[in-house]
DNA sequence: ACGCACATGTAATCAGTTACATGATTCT
DNA sequence: AGAATCATGTAACTGATTACATGTGCGT
């Protein structure tokens, strides 16, 4: 299973192996993270919730609080914890996109210190690659009249710029965290 | 109609606009944008070239170039521009993804400059709103355990803020060049 | 009384990927 | 001879959005 990347059911049990919550829960922490992981409807999340429900992944416990108000908390199994750490051992693959990455980062990030470096630095390759290709064709564009693509690979090279600044100072301050660790 | 997003069918109009190309021209474009636009494969290509051509937006050439191999140019039409012109003066939704985002800033670059300062200002706009949500999470998470959550929110100040930095960059340099124009 | 935020869920639909099917040309 | 690239297309599937359906609690 070379290459398997995480979706956004692993995501929601990670986020669930952080704290308990409830669909409504995960809709606002998501929306409170704005467009890094998109905007999750419903739709996706309470399907979501009881396909993990399904796989004894994740256990519920229906909560009215006051009156008549129902919630419905769910917490982690230890089946769960374990399908997780699997998971986020194995190897991924080094899906293009920001949203992918982006949760990958958190559940790696809270799970697994070792992992961070991998991960970071699978991201930092794609990075370079796509750095260069955009490169390429800036060249290959030259001064044309097609403003819309010149900008449109500015941006990109921007961002991409942006962005490996940041990977290289984690990498850096992960290393001398997993260092001092050794001591 | 206040509102409407553009669509990957209008996108690859907008990209005949600039030039006729085939299914694989197109391919081989949006591939050296790297991540910019996806990686559309030909199975969203091809269909949306058949259903440009059944609105008449575009005409194809079959070109047999030396022998037997024959490759479709596809090239847009008078009904075509004038549908683009539509869509491009239309106000769009802020779109939240970089994708709709660097494929509105292509078709709007191309075709119309003085929309590229309302599509510009109104991707600083979410990004300044995005960036301030992420502030906010970054307080409601204190110092906790969560490292994934943090490392997620660092990396979407960080982008955030490279983004916002060119922005105001391009604004600048596009109403420099306007008023150049106006002389 | 009315509307808004809270809270859960399902069904229709849609956009796009994956996998398949086909065949020519060029490189090694 | 075989692999890689060029080149076009369709059908099944998947992941997610949109729209719908339902109901409570709170503020004005």
């Amino acid at each position: 299973m070379a290459g398997m990347t995480i979706n956004f059911v692993h995501f929601v049990l990670g986020l669930l192996a952080d704290r308990s919550m409830s669909g409504y829960d995960i809709r606002c922490f998501l929306k409170s993270l704005g467009w890094l992981v998109g905007n999750p409807s419903f739709g996706a999340i309470y399907p979501a919730l009881h396909a993990l429900l399904k796989d004894d992944l994740v256990s519920v416990e229906t909560v009215s609080e006051s009156d008549k108000r129902i919630r419905k908390i769910y917490t982690i199994t230890d089946a769960g914890r374990q399908a997780l750490a699997d998971w986020v051992t194995q190897p991924v693959k080094p899906g293009s996109n920001v949203k992918s990455f982006v949760m990958q980062l958190i559940l790696i990030g809270n799970l697994s210190p070792q992992g961070l470096t991998t991960h970071l630095e699978q991201r930092r390759q794609v990075v370079v690659d796509h750095r260069a290709a955009l490169e390429q064709l800036a060249q290959d564009l030259g001064q044309g009249v097609n403003r819309g693509q010149r900008l449109a690979v500015e941006y990109g090279l921007t961002t991409a710029n942006a962005e490996l600044v940041w990977l290289d100072e984690m990498l850096a301050q992960v290393s001398t965290e997993l260092d001092a660790d050794r001591i």
